[in-house]
DNA sequence: CTGGACCTTGACGTTACGTCAACTTCCATA
DNA sequence: TATGGAAGTTGACGTAACGTCAAGGTCCAG
């Protein structure tokens, strides 16, 4: 148990301190290690010692750490770099953060859960060009019409799960092409852009239901995956849908007069 | 940009289907070593290449992914070993907790800042004896009568900065030595124990203001130790607190009579 | 003197990659 | 054809805060 160390101040052992602050030895090593908490004195044979400071010193650690601090930032403030309530303000800020990515993540596996019960095959919908029928049903219907809605989705029910399976990969494997092709230098106009403004011609001509693919809707299409990052995300972000937009433009002036 | 391996079937290269998937080539070779996505197509100088299935797969990854669930998770998805849906309950309940602990963080972080900028030189109090007189006020006075309650604190005031950091250390050291010697095989009638326990009156008749600690208050407070959680865990849990009154009232009996 | 408890340092594991480092391969251009 | 740059490969370390061996010294009671 307590030694006197012949001077009047009692100490500990590594083990009693521990037991005594609720921790473990290896703690105390590591904030050794970690400049927190050096021990009062070392014996001849290596052994650590602490006293009375040193036990009100590791409490004052261990309050920090249970309220979620970082041991650099606990450094900061046993040494009185940092204020103790700036550092508690700063950390407050980020626990709330991290509050609002958990809740948002939560409502995320909510709404999954929710879609996979009522028969999804799971990301299915997610994938279709960056919408989820389900989720932007109201959104569709506005921009698209209510008509062309329903008609896509008809459409896209009449597939079947194979179906879907086959068409989404073909989605991806187009969207995967812009995305190689406007990292490339070759121009909106080249023969191998021209080629994909084809392909995605093809490819919304398959998905409207045998509705015809106008030169408005095309040119159209184009400028919102300008307009909406939600749409460009899947081109390869701003500069990739620009890119898809230009050559979905010279195709249409070159095709679809 | 894509290329067709001779077979038909369209591919890309790492960088390429990362881009496309909207993360990195590193994460990819991650993926294959976690065993979770093997490329379609090695060539002989070790390239990858990847196809349209590979995308797909890849795409389910990352949403999971997104979810917040771990590799491991992911992969008995995708092996077909854990159901999708029963994978996010799980996952959900996990997420769920975490909230929770985040929340009480929080509030705890919260009511430090908020005592730190009343004065509270943050810590002192927490540690009197597990006791925070501003939190626990009502309760202290409820147990011990509000007479004492206000004696306690006007004399806890009067001691000064100073004079409560001194009195602090005692304390803990005091409750170190008890934990020790409760690790001990020693009983709490041995002279140690009973030292402690002479050190243990001082110290209250220190804290008392002058009044005098009984017979009845001595071993009460033992008792309380063993009741009260909270005061038990300064001793050293449920086992440490029952040596603590034991000793006491070894002591009590022995020259409080 | 000896067994067991306690101490030391050193090093690996944890999670999902980010980030060099060293080296090879591919491809377009001079 | 030589070459320079972009892109590919494997290997290894770093991250936060310790937990958990492993191998070996120290202390103490019987």
């Amino acid at each position: 148990m307590r030694t006197d160390s012949g001077q009047g101040t009692p100490e500990w052992s590594i083990q009693e301190i521990a037991k005594a602050a609720g921790t473990t030895s290896r703690t105390l090593r590591h904030y050794q290690t970690a400049g927190l908490l050096q021990p009062s004195r070392v014996g001849h044979n290596g052994y650590r010692y602490y006293d009375g400071a040193c036990l009100l010193r590791l409490q004052r650690i261990l309050l920090l750490r249970q309220l979620g601090l970082g041991l650099d930032e606990i450094r900061g403030v046993l040494q009185g770099r940092t204020d103790t309530i700036a550092a508690l303000r700063t950390h407050l800020e980020v626990l709330l953060e991290e509050r609002d990515r958990l809740d948002r993540r939560i409502a995320s596996v909510r709404t999954t859960i929710g879609k996979s019960e009522r028969g999804a095959t799971l990301m299915p919908e997610e994938m279709f060009d960056g919408f989820d029928h389900t989720q932007y049903k109201d959104e569709v219907e506005q921009r698209w019409g209510k008509e062309a809605y329903a008609r896509g989705d008809r459409w896209w029910r009449g597939l079947g799960e194979e179906g879907r399976r086959a068409w989404l990969q073909r989605s991806r494997a187009l969207q995967a092409d812009w995305i190689a092709a406007a990292g490339s230098d070759a121009g909106p106009d080249s023969a191998d852009a021209q080629d994909l403004a084809r392909r995605q011609f093809d490819w919304l001509a398959g998905a409207n239901g045998g509705q015809e693919v106008s030169y408005a809707y095309f040119t159209g299409l184009g400028e919102m995956y300008v307009a909406d990052p939600r749409f460009g995300a899947n081109y390869g972000g701003d500069a990739g849908a620009r890119f898809v937009r230009d050559a979905m433009r010279v195709y249409a002036d070159r095709y679809l007069v």
